[in-house]
DNA sequence: ACTTAAGCGAGACGGTACGTCCAGTCTTCGT
DNA sequence: ACGAAGACTGGACGTACCGTCTCGCTTAAGT
């Protein structure tokens, strides 16, 4: 993968490679026709590595010198869209929550996201390694949740023995996961986020 | 798909088609082959028309008769697995939903199964047409989650205002959804479903 | 074949087959399928029992029940074209040549006619037993020309050392061969014809 | 066309095509395998694309990139063998003539040959694009007969009036038409060619 | 300025699988 | 027991991509 390639690099930062040093340009071209690809194609995975190389005006090998398979190449592009962590207010923990649940899962902003988380959490099943790169797309905002979570458990708003793991993945994968069956097609992202935030904090057991 | 032509034909019982009658030996062996191929052959989607139809000693013609793509003939032999809706000892709502969500999502049981169901949940994303026989399948089991919370409500165990779409689905989602980056590889199924029933039923709210 | 059968069952004539007897229509539709598929679609051998089938309105199995293979079944097609021998006027030894070569080959007649024998020829050199039945379509003709020739050495007009064989082979070819690279393109049946006697009758030779 | 492409390339030969090259390897490989199969399998026509894959050691896409039909790779392995024009001691018109038919034909030599040739000729007709490329593998050596029949007409061996095109075909058309129903099946090549040519050239007719 | 080494676009390579079409056989009806 | 219909196994068709491998050509770093 890229990155691996890149970090591996910084290592010996004195030792140059001899010979042409990679075309940043190239680099660019092969994200972005594989971003563009995705969103015309709703259809995704039908996405070929022959169409990305035509598309971006590049060689195959190309493609193939900076990411071997393309999985990883889908995860990279993914990557690159990478949204920063929506910064909180603070005020309130079920306020912060739907912030952040708002901005998790496939369609959590511009349309040309959608699809490549779409087809990412498809392909993710496959390999335990493309997972470990899944997580570090993912990660940041999960632990963003916890961290609101373990505060109103100081702040003494949520219980003292709040199950934050549990709540996480309570809360969480119903925006993340796939809107089968479910109320994600008649409702908006914003509600959605409200309505789980709301269910989960005040549970439903009567009391 | 399959079972639409089986419903069309029955709208008219008495009228045989002509010529000679498909074989019902040659369905079951491509159901079978599929199965067997995805046990084998844990990276799922590998799975090729070609390597089924060896398989199964069957013609691709055969196959094509019956299935018009690949993703409804997984998806008809993931419904051939469907697992009896388990049956409720009905004395506990908590011990009730336990049981159902343990039932839920691809490691429900036999381990055949779950490459069918997580196989089915990457494909089933791409076509309107999949995701209405995907529902068909996992329907029955949140249909018994509604009732059992309806019940609840009912029997005053749960909050009279209870949102019961948004609890179904913070409910299951948790437990069909993807394991990446979550509980799910730690725990078995049993307890992750004990722990997040827990969760929704109590809420994290402190009162 | 159809006309091995037909001879089988004369053998005794009493005997009369149990059930239900053929049907000569379908024995004639599929005949006339064959010639009219080979008439429209001038690209013989893209000529598929299917399509035979489908035109005749007949199962395959009707057609494999009376001819065992596609080459048996567009021979008997063509044998039903089978033309009269022509008439000799018998005047000139020259003119009944003219006569019979001009009725030879494949442009001999009704244009229906050409498709077969030119499809005819080219499937034939693969088995000795269609040979043997496409002789039988085309001796007569021959058989003509030799009595011509014979009728000729006797009347003084032609040599009396005449190699019968090779003159008639020399004299047919240029008319059953395939119109490659040669005259057959530019002039018609009955004008090659004339050449083609009056060269061979005369020789080339200087004397 | 294979050579057509060839051709093309020589018009204009400083510009290379970007691209790896094509290889002259795979290319002889697949003749090589063409010629085989024709050879193993007497009964031509059974020969599949796929199996002359698979005996080249070949993409059947390398052979599509070249050949764009089976008649046209059929066509090229045919021309592959082109003998070449026998040449003639030049003594006389009758051996010449002789030694010119012997060459011609399917049986002419190898008996590799023989099949690939016979498998032509009922391609052949279908298009008159192959007819062309079929001309220029067999119109040499006809030429070469044109030839010899004008210089036996200037020497005053041969009628001075002698119809070049009608003899000709009369010499050629017994020698490369199939052998149905005549005397090739009987005599051998020199002896066919010995007797047509005399028949041809001293005439039939008393005089 | 001159190597050297790796980059580049292009496209051919051996393969696998696709979905379609036909061959020749088999199985079910209804006549 | 036939005829018509049509499903059956098997296998070739021609296409699309896979991931790899040349080509001839830049492009820089290090002589």
């Amino acid at each position: 993968m890229n990155s691996m390639t890149q970090s591996t690099a910084a290592v010996d930062p004195d030792k140059r490679t001899p010979g042409r040093p990679r075309s940043a340009r190239a680099e660019q071209a092969i994200i972005d026709a594989v971003l563009d690809l995705i969103n015309e194609n709703v259809a995704i995975e039908a996405l070929s590595m022959e169409a990305v190389a035509a598309k971006a005006g590049v060689g195959k090998a190309t493609i193939y010198r900076r990411w071997s398979s393309k999985e990883e190449l889908i995860v990279d592009a993914a990557a690159s869209l990478k949204l920063p962590v929506p910064d909180l207010v603070g005020e309130s923990v079920r306020d912060d929550l739907v912030t952040l649940l708002t901005s998790m899962g496939p369609s959590a902003s511009a349309q040309r996201r959608e699809g490549v988380f779409s087809c990412l959490s498809s392909q993710v099943q496959r390999s335990p390694e493309l997972q470990v790169w899944y997580m570090k797309v993912i990660e940041p905002r999960r632990e963003r949740v916890r961290e609101v979570l373990r505060r109103g458990v100081a702040e003494g708003v949520l219980r003292a023995d709040l199950d934050v793991e549990v709540t996480l993945t309570v809360l969480s994968a119903p925006m993340t996961g796939r809107p089968i069956g479910g109320l994600q097609t008649q409702i908006d992202r914003v509600e959605l986020a409200e309505r789980v935030v709301d269910a989960v904090l005040d549970g439903a057991r009567e009391r």
